[in-house]
DNA sequence: CGGGACTCCTGAGGGC
DNA sequence: TGCCCTCAGGAGTCCC
């Protein structure tokens, strides 16, 4: 599921239920995610207050009290569930069998006193790891990012600047965490199909006013899809349950062999793969 | 440096 | 019904 929107939303969600609460109970029923869970994982956790929870790109930090932290990344197909305890500090699993289809992909239940967060991922390429002050600061997932798409920091004259450091196509640019992070597949082809950019075009050859108009349609679409609730593909929901409905808007991805949307196109949506992934993009008001 | 192949893993869907 | 194949929103490593 997970892009940018998805991981704000996760956040949004689980604030009001961890913020200034303590961990009073760790489950782990699965420790082989993406990298194996610490064995001192839970030690390390138990007893510990939650201050904030934020976002980096699409990982998740948990600030603790003590000044530690923990980060959660949701992979491929991770998702976060939240629900109020039935009774207090007590843990009852059956309540998540509505919510949670497939119960045996329930890794981590991250115990509180008036609610329970389970981390749910079926393909484990997830991870959650614990880190101290120390440690975080050369966090090396985090210390490569680039800016946050969303942020100011985010404009022509910082991508004037950068954007030479990157000698291939838009598209494998947009997907570098390190020049724009938070973007994934899904959100970088709607964007330069709103940009009217051929995917397969080299970054440096933008026009100037390419780039403002991509800048401008990326920071829209990301906001947009987070007022929706986020994408809902493959059953992603938030961390109450609800679905997102941004696919319903996709104008390009997954949308193989159908006519544009554009007003008055008349081209059709072609899918290629490009380091791998999927690329959509119309023939015609995306021309090279 | 870029990009392709391959890795982690499970499940859905298509074709036969 | 089952089997085999391909594909999936991420991201790291290795190799050419």
């Amino acid at each position: 599921m997970p892009e940018l929107p998805e991981v704000e939303i996760t956040k949004k969600t689980l604030k009001k239920y961890v913020e200034h609460q303590y961990i009073t109970d760790i489950k782990i029923n699965n420790y082989n995610l993406r990298y194996k869970i610490n064995k001192n994982f839970k030690k390390n956790l138990l007893g510990k207050k939650i201050n904030k929870i934020t976002r980096r790109s699409k990982y998740l930090i948990f600030h603790l009290y003590d000044k530690n932290f923990f980060i959660l990344h949701l992979g491929m197909s991770g998702r976060v569930l939240v629900k109020q305890n039935k009774i207090r500090g007590l843990i009852d699993t059956s309540f998540y069998a509505s919510t949670l289809p497939i119960d045996k992909h329930n890794h981590i239940y991250l115990i509180f006193k008036k609610s329970t967060v389970v981390y749910n991922d079926t393909r484990r390429f997830g991870f959650i790891k614990y880190y101290t002050a120390t440690e975080f600061k050369n966090c090396s997932h985090l210390s490569k990012l680039g800016v946050e798409p969303l942020s100011d920091e985010l404009n022509f004259s910082f991508f004037k600047r950068n954007i030479i450091r990157f000698n291939k196509s838009i598209k494998n640019t947009l997907m570098d965490q390190s020049f724009i992070c938070g973007l994934g597949n899904i959100y970088v082809n709607e964007a330069l199909f709103l940009s009217k950019i051929n995917p397969n075009r080299s970054s440096q050859a933008l026009h100037e006013k390419e780039i403002k108009v991509l800048i401008n349609y990326i920071k829209k679409i990301l906001k947009k899809s987070i007022s929706m609730g986020g994408s809902s593909i493959k059953d992603f929901h938030n961390s109450e349950g609800k679905f997102g409905n941004f696919q319903n808007t996709f104008k390009v991805y997954g949308q193989e062999n159908k006519k544009c949307v554009r007003l008055n196109c008349t081209g059709f949506i072609k899918k290629s793969i490009t380091s791998g992934r999927a690329t959509f993009f119309c023939t015609k008001c995306q021309s090279e």
